[in-house]
DNA sequence: CCTTGACCTTGACGTAACGTCAACCTCTAC
DNA sequence: GTAGAGGTTGACGTTACGTCAAGGTCAAGG
């Protein structure tokens, strides 16, 4: 009283493609194999398919399905965990989708290309993980926290700070001066004392590598279309990298 | 003014792996190579770098990455396609969530391993995916919406036939009769009315393959422990496939 | 000149769970 | 005898790299 690997597939809903697997990673072996080679399952091997399916369909994977069949591993255990790793999806794929919609809007928003200001951006957590990323756990967090604690007009306030600073950069740049030049460096030494004024930074931290900052962020802002977009593009951001490279060497 | 690979990778925020890997599959070449074979990156390749690994943050496949970056698609659209699939599985994600959570609460609501009825479990809709996939896509929704339909009381009734269905089954498999027997038949004539009462399956519905559905139903309780445990196990559901098949060879 | 160490190169395997040929054998039916 | 349906064992493809492995290149120091 058994049946043959096709039958076996159609009683289950599976494939005879997924029953040779599980035979070859020993999840599920045969009940009994034909001289010819063939592979034979009798009921109790269906019920262990069955079980081994219906886990799959709750997403676990063939290890963990093993472990729970093989070694008696507590099913609602392992289970269990592997929500929590499900909860942990269901959260990255939130945020994901969030920073995607964020995209979009921005894009459709300005016409240029993320033509946003740096902490424009920053607070409306488009780049979380950058920030994370590049200047740790911390800053991301410090540079939110203070700017959601910024009444309307402070923001407002603030943006216009940037704006005017930016504008003021591209003039520069466009008036021909040379980026050690006194004017420029006055303006570098604006730029910096803005930086300071944000939290989460070296800048405002005593003791941090504001050089070695103030150098990498100016690379970036070349490097980077949505930052060089604050200055002008080219050759705007360049400009602004030379002077703030100038000034950092000669005065921090 | 260029970067060797690992200078590059530092800046980006990546790894020289992912570089040439980006270089194999013609995503990002290096904008010069030494006669020695190095590879070196230029600033237009950062940027490029840098709008590769944004994309990518969001969630978007290489593939689609490169045809955003070469074929000039428009990116806003692909970020929307983008945005319906994060969704879909988002969807998913949740209805997969809530499935383990259900199964955990029955294993250990019960003790018994999944020893719910037949459709008490996929009015839970915790069968959903099962049922839509072996009696097809309208099966579901016809029980599930002929089941909320009905008032608690009615649902009782239901259960409470249903649970002396299964005791009759298990008392006469226990009494050692045999499966052809007038007793048996009559039970297995009572289990075919009652599951034309049931909405979405071919025995409710005039022209199904009753036969085949009743032999193959039978099938199913011997071979899948959630359905077994409503015949007292086995040999209780050996018994009560038995009898269906002889019933259903000679009176349907 | 030689060595050391850091950095570079090109393979090539591993990952999760099978789908999909390819080449070849087996069984049943006409 | 010969289809035709169904079985077998490889082996590659899928996603985006991580991780050795074996060996060439380059600047600095003895």
């Amino acid at each position: 009283m058994d049946w043959s690997i096709q039958e076996i597939a159609k009683i289950a809903g599976t494939t005879s493609r997924t029953l040779r697997h599980y035979d070859d990673i020993g999840l599920l072996k045969p009940s009994r194999t034909g001289h010819n080679g063939y592979r034979y399952y009798d009921g109790p091997a269906l019920v262990q398919l069955q079980r081994i399916l219906l886990l799959r369909e709750l997403g676990l994977g063939l290890p963990a399905i093993a472990e729970v069949l093989d070694r008696e591993t507590d099913t609602v255990k392992a289970l269990s965990s592997h929500l929590e790793w499900l909860a942990q999806e269901q959260d990255r794929l939130t945020r994901q989708i969030a920073s995607v919609r964020q995209t979009i809007d921005t894009m459709k928003g300005d016409g240029k290309y993320m033509a946003q200001n740096m902490f424009d951006g920053f607070d409306h957590t488009q780049y979380k993980d950058e920030v994370e990323e590049r200047w740790g756990k911390d800053a991301y967090a410090a540079s939110d926290s203070w700017w959601r604690g910024m009444s309307a007009d402070e923001k407002q306030q603030w943006k216009d700070r940037v704006q005017k600073l930016g504008t003021d950069w591209i003039s520069a740049a466009q008036s021909g001066i040379s980026p050690d030049s006194a004017e420029a460096q006055d303006l570098a030494q604006r730029h910096v004392e803005w930086l300071r004024g944000i939290p989460g930074t070296p800048t405002a931290a005593p003791g941090g590598d504001v050089k070695g900052y103030v150098i990498g962020l100016g690379e970036m802002y070349v490097a980077d279309p949505r930052f060089a977009a604050n200055y002008g593009g080219e050759p705007g951001a360049t400009f602004v990298r030379d002077a703030l490279r100038v000034y950092a060497e000669t005065n921090l």
